[in-house]
DNA sequence: GCACGCATCTGAACGGCGTCAAGATAATCT
DNA sequence: AGATTATCTTGACGCCGTTCAGATGCGTGC
């Protein structure tokens, strides 16, 4: 009744009693899709139920957002943003010069695996637009982040192409480790490794095979 | 029970008439699945439309699958079995030792990019399940060939661990390359290499920054 | 201070989806 | 033949994404 002051409800969108017009809701439709991710997994990822979730009416997002599709791009760009975030953090502990890519790797594969249903919405975003996820192009995240990194690691910056397939084959290994490393085949060597951390780490240790390499020692 | 020679229609189970009881269901089922996963996408890949394509009632379906997921598995199980073919057909194709899993790589995204639709629910039934998809770890598929490749490669059979971290990097990243290979960034540089199945190559050769290891040459 | 315009939200509706229960129909068995 | 069983249809339920006509509260210009 007297609740107004329209702006800024305080921050965090979600425990506000009852406001008419709500005030913040996209940010609210993200923040509720967020939660149904992790609490119900992506199935469960309807439009009616971040309506629902939200409090609105099933018809409210489109206020917000054209699409269903829009408000998942939403959901996943703060995803990127996140992912971003955790590689620029892994990045800063490096010392030794070629070891950055391979923390990235981690960081990029932990991540996805922390929020597994979250990264397959942001996957799913980003085969759909048929391009790189916006995300992890935008400056200070992933891909820039990446490129610095293999030129650290010593590939000439100046040959564009071999830095170019560089960056290409780094983002599909940790892609490919990021949605196999949850089969369950390998909870046992997991275990025997002492984590999914070390687990990872060795895959990435024995990723080469494909060009004719020998795994490591 | 099972395959009482009910009428035997021809084999191709697509253009028969009208049989009330059609005869082999299941069978059709799955073609159309196919069908309509190659000419519109799999998001149009619905149990209904399945069905319609099969010029079936709706509920058809449930007297040969209890589910909307067992119909997508067994044409999953399909696509497995196929790829598995292709690798195979790849492997014995290969001269130098070194080069087998390099070709098994090759052949795999190669199925992936031909059949984009097919491949992600071939994968999305995998996920779901938390384990490797069967098709792949049937006997003379996939699974099984890539372990031999590995061995032929130089890798000790005897040392179990190494055997199986190398397998699994081998399948991420050809699972990585398979899901990223289409993304439209790319195109130029497929292009100056001289087409698709090249640029594969070329990942796969610069694969490895993440363990450290420069680019080749 | 008040009426207007506008952004926002609701309610009801449409067609499509996955799924199920009941009834029809054909093939098989005895 | 008749009875049984496998197969398919019809119709229904609840959920989905989406749209549209109307209600509701906000900010603004008078």
């Amino acid at each position: 009744m007297s609740e107004t002051l329209h702006s800024a409800p305080s921050a965090s969108a979600e425990e506000a009693p009852r406001r008419y017009h709500h005030g913040d809701l996209s940010r609210a439709l993200v923040a509720a899709g967020r939660q149904i991710l992790e609490r119900d997994g992506p199935d469960a990822l309807s439009l009616r139920a971040v309506a629902r979730e939200a409090g609105v009416s099933p018809a409210a997002p489109y206020h917000h957002f054209k699409d269903k599709a829009e408000l998942l791009e939403a959901v996943a760009h703060e995803g990127w943003e996140e992912l971003g975030g955790a590689i620029k953090e892994a990045r800063g502990r490096v010392d030794a010069p070629g070891a950055a890519p391979g923390e990235i790797g981690v960081a990029y594969v932990t991540f996805a695996r922390k929020n597994p249903a979250l990264y397959r919405i942001m996957y799913r975003m980003a085969c759909d637009r048929e391009a790189m996820p916006e995300g992890a192009k935008s400056e200070d995240s992933g891909w820039d982040q990446v490129r610095a990194a293999i030129i650290e690691a010593g590939v000439d910056p100046h040959d564009e192409r071999a830095m170019m397939l560089t960056q290409i084959a780094a983002w599909c290994t940790a892609h490919g480790v990021a949605e196999m490393a949850g089969f369950k085949e390998f909870d046992s060597l997991k275990a025997a490794l002492g984590g999914e951390e070390a687990f990872i780490r060795e895959v990435f240790r024995h990723v080469g095979v494909m060009s004719g390499r020998r795994s490591p020692s």
